[in-house]
Parts: C-alpha cells; structure tokens; sequence
DNA sequence: TGGAAGTGGTTGACGTGTCTACCAACATAG
DNA sequence: CTATGTTGGTAGACACGTCAACCACTTCCA
C-alpha cells in the first residue's frame, strides 16, 4: 500500500528543469505554430507530414509507417491526413501488395507548399532555439532526449 | 529579399538536438496525460489549473493572473474553466473591486480530486524523466530553458 | 465631463487529438 | 478449408486550443 507520505516530491533544482522544460516547449510550439500559419497556409502538424513525405524518393508512404515515423497514433494521422487530403496537399492511392492498405503520397500543390514554408520555418527555430545556446548545451538535450526516449521504449517492451 | 539559397539549414548534430526534444516532449506529455487519465479524473491542463489555484492561501485566482502563470491565453483559460466548473472542479466569484472581473476558486472536490492525484503524477514525472538524467544534465536543460524563455520575452517587449 | 482607448472576460466557429468501436483483409494452426 | 487472432485503416463522439469578434467596465485625458 502507498501512503502519500512515500512521494518523493521534486526538489527545487529538479521543477526548475520540468518546469522550464515545458514551460519552454509550449512557447516554442506556439510561437511555431503562429509563425508557420501567417507565412504560410500549413499548420505544423501540416509540416510534420509534408516533410515526412517529401524526404521519401517517390514521395509516399503507407499510413503506418508515417504514423511510426512521426510517432501519432493510427486515429489521429487518419484524421488528420483526410484534413489534409481535402485540401488538396495530399492524395492517397491504392496499394496491390496489401488490399487493406493504402499510400499516402504528396502532391505538386503539397510541394510547393512546403518549399515556400520550410525556409521560414528553419530560420525560426535557429532564431528561437539553435542560436541561443551553445552547441554544448545541444548535445547534452540530445543526449539526454536520446536517453528518456530510449528508457521509454524499454518500458514499452517490457510491459 | 531573401533567397532560399539564404537559409542555414539545421546540421546533423543541431537537428539531433532539436528532433530528440520534440520527440521527448511528445512521448512525455501523452504518457503524462495517459497516466493522469486513468489514475485519476484529471486531465493534464485541470491538473496545473488546480496546481496553481490551491498554491494560493485562499484557493482563488484572478483569470487573468491564472492565465499569466499558466502561459495560456485568456481564451483558452476561459473554456478550459467553464468545463471544469461544469465539472464541479472550480467555481466562480465576484470580483468587488472590479466590476468587470472575477475569480476561480478551487471546490472542496477539486482539492479532494487533486490531492489524489498529485502523487501518482509527481512519481511519473520522476520515474520517466527527472531520475533518469543527472543532476548536472537536469541544470543544463533548466539553464537552456531560462536562456530561451528569457531572450523571447525579449523579442516581445523590442517588438 | 464625456468620449476614446484600453482591459477583463466570454462566445462561436473551426481545426486538432484521443478513445473506442468497428470493418476488411491477411496469416496461420488445426 | 475454416476458425481465430492480428494488422491496416476508418468513423464518431467528445475534449481541447486558437482566432476573431464581442460586451462590459475602467482609465485617462482633452
């Protein structure tokens, strides 16, 4: 049995770091998300994909490859690849190797959307984050990224 | 006029950086939301509303305050308090002194509902992040977070 | 003092994300 | 071959977040 006196609560120098975190990846997200749609008609889901997509050779991918790549559930890239199909950025096609399964593949009007957003968009996340700190203090995000991504993922098999 | 010949793409190792944090946070805020979900009937945003009313001496809130702590804009804040007072998590008050405003109020049950919460939630942020980094790695994501969130608030008030 | 500008807060429409349930096709063990 | 379980993908209901428009009150200054 647990007792509310056995949580170890967060030390001081530990919320400094979880709450900056998120306190940083929601303004960051946001001021994305603003800069992106004014510059452009692509919402960063929206980016998400198309850069997914167009880094492919023939430009397509089955729905679950993307959803692994991006890391979304089945559902949401469901959702949100009929959003987009809509307006024209993608289109699905048919695939002969699975009946049940399907392509999703860029089209031209996808790829000129996500060529005239993409350079906006670098430039903003160097401005708001790249620039700012020194390549030191990258490597230890990444490393430590890498680090609670990987523990996750033992969790996952493990359970 | 800006020629996309002019972007500095990200290099390998920036992108890593940059790549690893989204993913990070990614995972973290939906197994964070999963685990609050079914630990209890809290949502992650109910959870840092009652966080931040119950850290008050007298459990209230001026919307506006709220919304300030919590970064959030005073749209979302009041949607997200009309569910919640739907919910019977919070209530509202009249503000005296100024007409126009109000105050948020915790319920007894949004305390009940919180206090069982927080422990299950506090173990989770330890055990999928904080005790699976190091101190020192914990300072350089708290300093970076700082620096970031700092020259942000710079570009706001220049602009 | 009266009107314009600013502030506190709400609302509606719409895009987004999750959960659950579902269907269709595939794989395979008997 | 067929029953059973698994995988690929969709659909609906609902919670969430943003934007733009709006109302009510306050502030401030001509």
């Amino acid at each position: 049995m647990i007792f509310m006196t056995d949580v170890r609560w967060l030390t001081e120098r530990e919320a400094r770091a979880w709450r900056g975190l998120q306190f940083m990846q929601m303004r960051l997200e946001a001021e994305l998300a603003r800069q992106l749609a004014t510059e452009s008609g692509l919402s960063y889901p929206d980016y998400l994909v198309l850069v997914a997509l167009t880094d492919q050779p023939d430009g397509r991918l089955r729905p679950f490859e993307l959803g692994d790549l991006l890391g979304w559930e089945k559902s949401r890239l469901s959702h949100h690849v009929a959003r987009m199909t809509d307006r024209g950025l993608v289109k699905k096609e048919r695939c002969t190797s699975d009946r049940r399964g399907a392509f999703v593949a860029v089209t031209a009007k996808g790829r000129r959307e996500i060529e005239a957003a993409a350079p906006g968009h670098v430039r903003a996340v160097r401005e708001l984050f790249i620039d700012r700190l020194a390549p030191e203090a990258l490597d230890v995000i990444a490393d430590s990224a890498e680090k609670v991504l990987a523990e996750m993922e033992d969790d996952r098999l493990r359970s």
